[in-house]
This record gives C-alpha cells, structure tokens and sequence, in this order.
RNA sequence: GCCUGGAUGGUGGAAUGGUAGACACGACAGACUUAAAAUCUGUUGGCCCGAACGGGCCGUGCGGGUUCAAGUCCCGCUCCGGGUACCA
C-alpha cells in the first residue's frame, strides 16, 4: 500500500466532516473526559509550528480517551477579545472584528489541515456578543456580590442589605476596602466614630449614601486606586502585564496614576486560592509560582502611638518577626503614608517634600536595580509600644505603600534591609543575638535572643509565639495574616474588549440587566481628546442602550473573557444561562488542560477565582477549573545565516567564515535544506543578492551557519506547518511534533528529523499491502503486545513522545517477519489512530476493519506474551555465574541459560550466599534476591 | 537572593535502582542504478588487544556516600534555562 497522503488526508478529512464524527452529547450513560487546550489570539501571522505543540498532544489523548470508551468533550475557540486587532484598527480604521474574523477564518484552515478532533459545533469566541453577553452577566453578579469570611464564601449584596437593616455591622465580617470606613468617616459620621454602624444609622442613611456603603464590599466595586498607567498605549494595565516598568505588549513605559477603576475583589480569594492548590494535579513548579504570587505570610499588626506633641493615631505595622521588638531602632513609612504629614517636624519639611517628589517621579524601572539605601527623617518620633522609648519616624522608598500597612518596623539586627538602611543613615543597631555581629543582619530563626526582655534566651521560633501573646495581652498589638495578592484592575481604555453592561447616574453605577450592553461603531479607535476611553466617542444614538447620565466607556480586560471560556464550551449556544447546570454537573472539572507556562500567574488565577465565586453563588458544582495541567515548552526557531565579506557580495561558506573577516547575516530557512544554501533561490531571495558570489566548501556546497533562537520574522526562521503539511502531510507533522522531544521542554525547531517520521509512516502503510486471514506466529504476536503495553502506558503518563518510538519499533520488527495477518495488522491501526488519524483509518480498513478506527475500542495487551519468569532457579559457580531456567511458553524454547559476568567481589558473594530468587529475561538478569535481604 | 527545572554520543533524545546510549537524524561503507534521487543492508560513545571469531578497560557536569548493583537514591558543589523579588 503506497502511502499517498495528499489523497490519504483530504478523503478521510472530508469523510469525517459528512459523517460529523466529532460532535459530542452528553450522555449520562458513559463517563466524561474533558481535555482543553488554552485557547488561541487569533493574531494575523497565522500559526507556527509552536503553536500546534500543545493542540496535538491534546488531540493524541482526546482520541486515546475516546477509543478507551468515554465520551470526550474536547472543544477550541478564540480569545479574540486583544490589542493587536485594536492596534491595527488605529492604524487603518478597519473595524477590530473584521480583522478578527479574518483571522479566525486563516487559524480554523490551518487547525483543520492538521486533523484535530475538535467539536466545532462548540466553538466559543470572547468577541461574540452571544459569548461576551455572560461575561457581562458574571460581572454583573460579582458586582452583586460580598464575601462574608465567616462562612468564607460570596453571598449575595441583597443578604448584607438584609444584616444591616437588622443589625446594622455589628458582628459583621466582610471583606471590604482598606480604609473604607475612613473614607465613610469623613463622609457621614462624626470624626470620633469608631467603625460600627446601627441598623437605626443604617436606615436612615440616604440611598445614595447607602449605595457608597456598599461599594466598598461588592466584589467588582469602583474605587480610586494607584494604577499602572501606560501613556503610549492609553490604558491601564494589571501588576502582571507590567515587566520590569514596561508593558508586557509593546514594552512601553508605565507609571503610576491614580484613577477610578473596576476593580474585583479577589484578595477575599486568596487563602482559598492557596489551599486550593493542595489538590491538583499541577508541577510544583506552577503551584509555587501561584503560592509566591498570593504570598501568604503570618506575622503581627503592633501598634506604635505618636510621641507627646504629635497629633494622631498611632502608626500601625506589619511584622513577621515580632520577636525582634527589643531590637527596633526606628520606624520606616512609605513616602506615601498619610500620616507622614503630621509627623514632619517644621526643619524637615522640606526634605521630606523633596524626597517624596523625586520618589513619585521615579518610575518603577528606575529603582530597580538600584540597591542603595535612600530615606530622610520625618523629625517625628512614636513611641515604643513595650518599653516606652522614642523611636524616630523615617520615609524610604524601600518601603512599598501597597503592602502591609505601608509601614514598618526597623530592627537592624535582624533585617538585611533594615540593617543597610541603618548603616546608610547611621542609626544604631541594637545588639539582640548572643554572638552575632553589628556588621550583618542575622536572619536565622535559631539565633538565641538577648537584651529583649522576657524573650532573653529564647530562639526566634520559641519566641514568635510568646511575642504575639504579649502583644495581644497588652492591646498594642494582635496576630495577622497578611497577602501579597492585590485586588486586580479591572478596566481598561479600550475599545476592543467587553463594554461594561453599567450606566451612571449621579456618578453612581447602575447595572444594566433588562437589555445586553454591545459595543457601538466609534469614528476612532483612539483615546478622545480629553483622555476619555475610545467608547465615549460613540453619540448616544449609537448605543443600542443609552441609560443614564452617561454609559461606563471602559472595557474588560483580556482575562476577563477567558476566565470562564471553559463553562461555556459545555453549553455553548444557551441562550438563557452562561452555561446549564446540568451541563456542567456532567462535564464537570477539565481533566486535562494543556498550554503555556507563561500563564502560571495571571490566567490561572484568575480563571481559578471566577470558577470558585461561581462555585459560591451555586451556579457550578465545583470549585477548582482545571484538575490537571500539563504546561508544553516552547518551540524555538533554528535561524540559518551566511557570511558575507563585508562591502562585497562575496559569500563565504560556514566552514571557511574564520579565513578572513565576514559578517553574520540571518537566511531565509527555506532557502536552506540540511544546512546546505539554494545558491540560485538565494539569489533570486532579494535584489541585493543578484549577483552573488559563493566561496564553496571541499564538497562543492556553501554551508549555513545555524543558531537556535526564539522564532520571529526578522530572523527569518518561522516554520509555519502548511509547508510541512503540504511536504509531509499532517500525519508526519503531528508525529514529528511528538517526537521531537518530551511535550514541557524547550526545544529548538529542526526539520532534519523529519524524514525518519515521515519513513516511519511509509513503512506502516508497507506493512498493510497484501493482509491475510493467517494465524500471527508467537513473534509477531510479542511484537504487537509489547507495542500494546508500551504505547498505553505511555499515553497514561503522557510521554508523548516514546509513543511514536515504540510505534516505530513494532513496525521494524513486524515488516522484518514479514506479517500479514490480520489479526495483528487491525491492532496496529488502532495504536496508530491517535497520533496518526488519517493513515490509521485507511489502514485500519485495509485490515480489513470496518467503521471509525477512532470509535474502535483501544487494544489491550496480554500478559501471556509477556511473561518474566519468576520462579526460583538453580545457581552454579564457575567462573561465572550461570543460570538456567525454563522459557516461557510463548518463547518457543524449552530451556535457557544465560551466564553473568560480575566482579570478585560480587562472585565471592554470590559464591556463598543463599539465594532465593533470580528474576531473569533471555540474556539479562533483572534481579538477584537473597535469602534473608528485604 | 529566593523558588523551580535541567546537564547522557556529532545532533534530538531513551532508560519502574538491574545489559547506559532505545528510537530517530547525521555521517561512513555497500547493494540496486549510465547517473542522481528514492529504496534496501551494514557500521557508528571513547580507548585498547586481536589477522579474524572475539575480548578488555573507561564512560551519563564535578566531589563524596548508600547498595550485590546508581544516569536514576542521599550529601556537598559547578554551570545553564525559566519564574520572581527592597513583600517587612
């Protein structure tokens, strides 16, 4: 059987599309498997052959899963919500989704090509009103929503309506805004209040006032908040699109501003986001990335009241190592502490204006990096909160206003940042450790304390727990749990994303949840004039809603779409819920999810955080998105280059680059086959090189140089998989893929390999040219269960790539014993199905099997072809060690002997020991067990 | 700094503590060809002995250890990749 794949492809592909093969129903009568891939930004360069890396390993085990018996919901769609379709949009006025769609229409060809299994019919796209109308509505319950953190879960804003008008917020526990009872202070109250309200206060509250109130427990609320600001591409951005001070996109500069915002609540998340992570089936790797990143730490609030003279409260900070009080020497503020004000003495005043200046106008950028100790005394001193001393009031920018209290306590004898800022400033440093040195900080939590009162003796570890008494016995201070995780920014200046389903009236949000908010025409795609977002350039007749004073012009952000897209895929065109409970009770967790490391971070948790607050509202069943992760590498690209005598056109070749002086230039890869240049397709690449010039090596040819690079256009080194497709066809791509290398390492694109995989499959389709109805001889029936073991096992620990290693084996070893039979050819159809699905089903029909291979069930293996002996055998000594014992049946050999080499040392022993089992295969001793040893 | 993952032939990579280098690429040799391509066969970690059949020694980044047996387990390093940070 010639193995014409062009013919091979299109048929089947063809056969399965009029058969509609993929879509799949619930059905409650067989188990469920859920396998996705992180959707793709549909971007206008198409895929390379990265990108389908994840996708066929997905498609490998979503066939496997199906042959295996269960009912695969295995779906694809688009995060086509994104800034390059707006980016171009400003540059042409070409409306974002005709260029996405365009670009939608390039990826499904090309996704197509390859032979995946997808359910098309399930196709979700975030751009889609019909998809995006639920990411409002989602929003829309967020903002409907508290988190009471004695049940520790999200409840409805009507039930904390229903608390207040009873009790007011006595005994009330909620997540709410840092300072928002400040805030409300000032608002309403007297200047004396101390934060708890009647259920009388609370009724004869205003709604207005009523509604401020609320805001500040809503889980998507409005509030002004630092923001990273990016003026190139107007918008703000969150803490994880923000690297090294520029923007993830584009690497423009960002600043911080202060705004109003949407923002979402997920710090009331965060120790469930934490202890969520205890269950799954991710790399420690990714959980510790997730744990670092909500940055759980248990410490203490303590209380430091102002010296005499100084009005106000008194200064509260966070510390992990309360058993360092005795040793604090001063306090560091952030320069933006609101109390910084009424601790600067008049001599100061002007020192600290200008060093809260300089910090402001430093960017993130600019501080990092810069190691040095800056800070400048407030004049102002607080009073120690145990022995009563002043303690002075420092600002350093060290200290960061969003953590903590923005304040903290600085003992530098136990803090590596303290301990330098003290040296720079030339404060004293309390000796509190028996036997450590002033010149360092000593961190070590075994350090035995001394000159620190009642902990004199103590290790730091016996000490912590006896400090936080004290602190709490005394009222000065009490034990806390602190996260680095912040609330996430949830607006963004943008046209291209999810209009908010909000309208105003009198600056108070209003949702919007009789008629679906969609995004109006706008005559630009640019921020207005006055730096309103893009939306408020739409007239009010353009809205197919106008309410209120004004509609929210803000959009989502990205995540905000693929936060939930997984639901979706269950229940994809309900036009009345985001997805059916009893769609998403069946389909339940995804199984596996298989993508990029690179969304360790910010997809994953928030995906996590909208699954758990769905949970929550009891509108899923289930609390954790993604059971099991599998994260693939990158493909890098593999960049030619020639060498060029520079000022001329001559050429030199790689191996002779070194005789003279040349310069390196990147080549177009596809002028390049096995590293040898296409001299007249090189010529003819660009005018420049009309008239080139080659100096050969000693075979006649010009050799390239190579390097291994990240794959972009400028490099010339992007593969994309059509040209393979067309040379190989979709079967050797998928295979080849796999084959490259285990599915989470990086690994450097190299087509050299390519031709083995494409041999291989040659050689399969070879096999199936005259089958017979014969009886299989013991070898080929070895063969064909090894392979069986071997391919299933690695499927179930996802070792994509020794699959195709051991496909390749069976086939050399049954091509050399020539079988025909069927009885072992129809087996090996149905191993080839998932890696190889077009060759597979035609081979399988050559067999003479009848229907889909990819519907057949998936072939078990049998032990009694496989049998190790391991009974016990007679041992003699003589020289050698030799061993005899009876083959299995299936051998076709009545005894074996097989004779081991070992050294002095080992024979002596083997001479004298007891031995009570040796577990042998032809030629090998696996195991010696000896009387007596476990 | 911290958290992670890794280091095996010319190359990509195999190897539940049990013949290290499977499988593939590349290279070399041979067969078939007028020739090339394609296909097929053989050799291919290093060193050494042997005319040959064959045989020996050394080898998984470095140094120790556990074990009858270590690429694999333990301790201590070196180098490379990824993530992350004045987080109190």
């Amino acid at each position: 059987m010639e193995y014409d794949f062009r013919n091979i492809e299109s048929t089947v592909q063809a056969r399965w599309k009029s058969a509609d093969v993929y879509r799949v129903t619930e059905d409650p009568n067989r188990p469920k498997y859920y396998v996705l891939d992180m959707f793709p930004y549909p971007s206008g360069a198409g895929l390379h052959v990265g990108h389908p890396l994840g996708y066929i390993a997905s498609d490998i085990f979503a066939r496997y899963k199906r042959q295996q018996g269960f009912n695969v919901l295995h779906p694809m769609g688009y995060d086509s919500f994104g800034l390059p379709a707006e980016q171009y949009a400003i540059q042409t006025g070409q409306h974002p989704a005709v260029t996405t769609e365009a670009n939608i229409a390039r990826y499904r060809e090309q996704l197509e090509k390859l032979g995946f299994c997808f359910d098309w019919s399930r196709e979700v796209r975030t751009s889609d009103p019909a998809y995006y109308r639920w990411t409002q509505w989602i929003f829309a319950q967020l903002f409907d929503a508290w988190y009471d953190l004695e049940a520790d879960r999200a409840r409805p804003i009507s039930e904390l309506v229903a608390a207040f008008e009873r009790n007011g917020n006595f005994g009330l526990q909620a997540a709410c805004n840092e300072g928002w009872w400040k805030e409300l202070q000032g608002h309403f109250f007297g200047s004396d209040w101390e934060g708890d309200f009647t259920a009388t206060d609370w009724n004869s509250m205003s709604p207005a006032l009523k509604e401020d109130v609320l805001m500040g427990f809503r889980l998507a609320y409005l509030a002004d908040s630092e923001v990273n600001w990016c003026p190139a591409l107007g918008t703000v951005l969150a803490n994880d699109e923000v690297k090294d001070g520029l923007s993830e996109r584009g690497g423009h500069p960002v600043e911080r501003k202060r705004m109003r915002q949407w923002i979402m609540r997920i710090s009331a998340y965060a120790d469930r986001l934490l202890r969520g992570l205890e269950g799954l089936d991710w790399t420690d790797s990714v959980k510790e990335a997730q744990r670092n990143w909500i940055g759980r730490s248990e410490g203490a609030l303590v209380r430091f009241p102002m010296a005499e003279g100084v009005e106000g409260d008194a200064i509260e900070v966070f510390t992990t190592r309360p058993d360092t009080l005795f040793g604090v020497s001063f306090l560091v503020l952030a320069p933006e502490h609101p109390a910084v004000d009424a601790l600067t003495s008049a001599g100061q005043t002007h020192a600290i204006q200008s060093y809260r200046e300089r910090a402001a106008a430093r960017s993130e950028r600019e501080r990092q990096g810069d190691r040095e100790m800056t800070g400048v005394a407030t004049g102002g001193s607080v009073l120690h909160p145990l022995t009563g001393d002043r303690v002075p009031v420092y600002i350093a920018d060290y200290v960061l206003a969003g953590y903590g209290t923005g304040a903290i306590m600085g003992v530098p004898a136990g803090d590596e940042r303290d301990h330098r800022f003290a040296q720079a400033m030339g404060l004293p440093i309390p000796p509190i450790f028996i036997g450590a040195t002033p010149d360092a900080a000593c961190t070590d939590y075994g350090a035995v304390l001394t000159a620190s009162g009642p902990f004199d003796g103590l290790t730091a570890r016996e000490a912590i727990p006896r400090a936080l008494d004290l602190l709490e016995s005394a009222g000065v201070g009490e034990r806390r749990v602190q996260f680095r995780l912040r609330d996430a920014v949830f607006s963004r200046q943008r046209y291209w994303g999810e209009p908010f389903p909000i309208c105003y009236v009198d600056d108070r949000p209003q949702v919007i949840s009789d008629v679906q908010v969609t995004l109006p025409p706008v005559d630009a795609y640019l921020p207005t004039e006055d730096g309103e977002p893009p939306l408020a350039r739409a007239r009010a007749a353009d809205w197919n809603i106008f309410r209120g004073d004004r509609m929210e012009y803000n959009t989502m952000p990205g995540w905000a779409g693929s936060s939930w897209y997984f639901l979706r895929y269950m229940d994809p065109h309900n036009p009345d819920a985001f997805c059916d409970r009893s769609r998403s009770d069946y389909w339940g967790q995804v199984d596996l999810y298989i993508g990029g490391a690179e969304h360790t971070t910010g997809h994953l948790l928030y995906a996590r955080f909208w699954t758990q607050f769905l949970y929550d509202r009891g509108f899923i069943g289930f609390q954790e998105p993604f059971q099991r992760m599998i994260n693939q590498g990158m493909i890098l690209g593999r960049s030619s280059f020639v060498y060029r005598i520079p000022g001329t056109s001559n050429f030199v070749t790689f191996e002779r680059r070194n005789e003279q002086p040349t310069q390196q230039l990147h080549v177009d890869i596809s002028l390049v086959h096995n590293d040898i240049l296409d001299l007249d397709a090189f010529r003819a690449w660009r005018p420049e090189f009309a008239d080139a010039q080659f100096l050969l090596n000693d075979a006649g040819q010009y050799r390239c140089g190579h390097e291994v690079e990240k794959m972009s256009k400028s490099k010339f080194n992007v593969q994309t998989p059509d040209e393979l497709i067309a040379r190989y066809g979709a079967d050797t791509l998928r295979c080849y893929e796999m084959f490259l290398g285990p599915l989470t390492q990086h690994k450097p694109w190299d087509t050299q390999g390519i031709s083995g995989v494409h041999n291989f499959l040659r050689k399969f389709a070879r096999l199936y040219a005259d089958p017979q109805d014969a009886a299989p001889d013991p070898e080929a029936l070895r063969t064909l269960h090894k392979t069986i073991r071997k391919v299933t096992e690695d499927l179930d620990r996802h070792a994509f790539n020794t699959i195709i290693s051991a496909l390749m084996i069976g086939v050399n070893e049954l091509t050399d014993l020539k079988v025909q039979s069927r009885e072992i050819l129809q087996p090996m159809a149905l191993l080839l199905a998932p890696c190889a699905p077009h060759l597979a089903q035609v081979l399988w029909e050559a067999a003479g099997g009848t229907g889909w291979a990819l519907d057949t069930a998936w072939p078990e293996w049998d032990e009694q072809w496989l049998t190790q002996d391991t009974t016990e055998y007679p041992v003699s000594f003589n020289g050698k060690v030799r061993f005899k014992f009876a083959a299995p049946a299936a051998w076709n050999a009545q005894e074996v002997e097989t004779a081991v080499r070992t050294d002095e040392r080992t024979s002596q022993q083997l001479q004298g020991a007891s031995i009570q089992k040796v577990i042998v295969v032809p030629g090998r001793i696996i195991n010696i067990v000896f009387a007596g040893s476990k």
